[in-house]
DNA sequence: CCAAAAGTGTTCTATTTACACCCATGG
DNA sequence: CCATGGGTGTAAATAGAACACTTTTGG
């Protein structure tokens, strides 16, 4: 969404391009050298932050919705996306403050109280992870886009609170029954650093020793010939996915101790 | 759904009361006597059985209005009822079959192509289990409503085959979480008939010697000081569940491998 | 050659699985 | 008193957790 003739025929209209009532929102996890962040944006109109979210275009499938929205905010395509629960119990969807006034002089546009946007919506809820290092939040004309810290996070805007801790719980369930790390660390990396990752991930501490086992008796690990040198006394063999089990098991699901 | 007035202003004005575009499927299994069934519905104007599911009430949250949905066709009250997926790609209401002239002939309504009901919708699925011996299945003027063996089931109406496939994975994935039992069996029951119960629901064989081990070790299960006599040579123990124990389960969560 | 970190291996423990065997009961 | 299913116990196998130790490397 950018220019205020986008806005006013999204407005207007939108009803005719996707369905009303019914939205998604994404919790959109970023993942960069053992910190775990979340992407959050606000509305100037809004008094909270809240989830990037929209509206589901008749002619796309809810995975399809929630891979455009997420690559409208983090400019980031392709990711695991994740259906964890569908929110809809009345007064979900209550403005802690709107700002008329404020979003009228960015918008040009009234929202009317007939308009197809102010009914009662549904919204089903997605995950996915990313490594917010090298994704850009795309602000625009209403909406501020930005990464905050996942264990301090603002207060956020409708049941959002809610939708956060569900997406957590589910992101970490599923984290013992699906393969994780190829978006989010380099092609070739070290144990230490897949361990850090499920570590934060997880937000536990996992045994640095036992830890790597099952991921290389399963094949999804590959040991490579190469090492790094990052410093003193340090030089780790490098370790890369296999590919091929990897998406088999994104596929048909594994248990990862 | 009873009379044709209340057919005849749910079609016409049942947006003001529902959320339109948004509605529930509920997979509702049934097991007795290791035996596990599948409720479906068939509308006198479509081709094929589908699952019951509705609309929901702008006033209700999602579970209240499976609640009522199953009630509505079941008569059966307060089942733990889980929400499993949210289905929403285009084209997955197609009808294999609409018999308009049929539909006219019981309901005297015509549906006009601009009715709420027309347009595109996306269905939360739920599941949910009871005892099917209990249960009496409710038809009315426009539904014929059965039990039909899970694994003989018809071919079903819009995306509905997908919905029973993805329900009996998430409720064979729930049982290890969660306990289940207390109302599907008989508040008394034996090791046998909780064994044969999950046997079924899971569709694969468990020691019958080891199964009530941890059941037993979590405190879920109490013995009895009575016996039944069931036949020759057959007087097992009754066990009863522990319903606060139960119920704590429920709300946390185990493992019940 | 030493300190720090990487990575391997061993041990101990808990859990799961398989199965043998005893017991109670009604015929 | 014996056939049958109910129930218990134990041994073997597997998986998980803890941690010691060896190797590598840069200074």
């Amino acid at each position: 969404m950018q220019s205020q003739a986008e806005i006013q025929d999204f407005v207007l209209n939108g009803y005719l391009t996707y369905i009303p009532h019914v939205s998604l929102d994404c919790a959109i996890f970023g993942y960069h050298e053992q910190q775990l962040k979340l992407l959050l944006i606000k509305h100037v109109a809004l008094g909270r932050w809240c989830l990037p979210g929209g509206y589901i275009k008749r002619t796309e499938t809810l995975v399809e919705a929630a891979n455009r929205n997420v690559k409208e905010k983090t400019n980031v395509d392709n990711l695991f996306l994740q259906q964890f629960k569908t929110f809809g119990d009345p007064g979900r969807a209550q403005f802690s403050h709107f700002d008329e006034k404020k979003w009228f002089e960015v918008t040009s546009v009234h929202i009317d109280k007939t308009s197809w946007l102010v009914d009662q919506t549904i919204s089903v809820g997605f995950y996915a992870i990313t490594d917010f290092s090298i994704t850009e939040p795309q602000s625009d004309l209403t909406t501020t886009c930005e990464w905050f810290d996942v264990d301090n996070l603002p207060p956020l805007e409708f049941d959002h609170d809610e939708m956060v801790r569900d997406a957590l719980h589910a992101m970490r369930i599923q984290l013992y029954h699906y393969p994780i790390g190829i978006n989010l660390l380099p092609e070739k990396f070290t144990l230490s650093e897949i361990h850090a990752l499920y570590e934060t991930l997880l937000g536990k501490k996992l045994d640095i020793s036992n830890f790597p086992k099952k991921l290389i008796a399963l094949g999804l690990l590959k040991k490579l010939d190469e090492k790094r040198s990052i410093g003193a006394h340090r030089s780790p063999h490098l370790y890369k996915f296999d590919k091929e089990k990897y998406d088999q098991a994104l596929q048909n699901g594994v248990v990862l101790s």
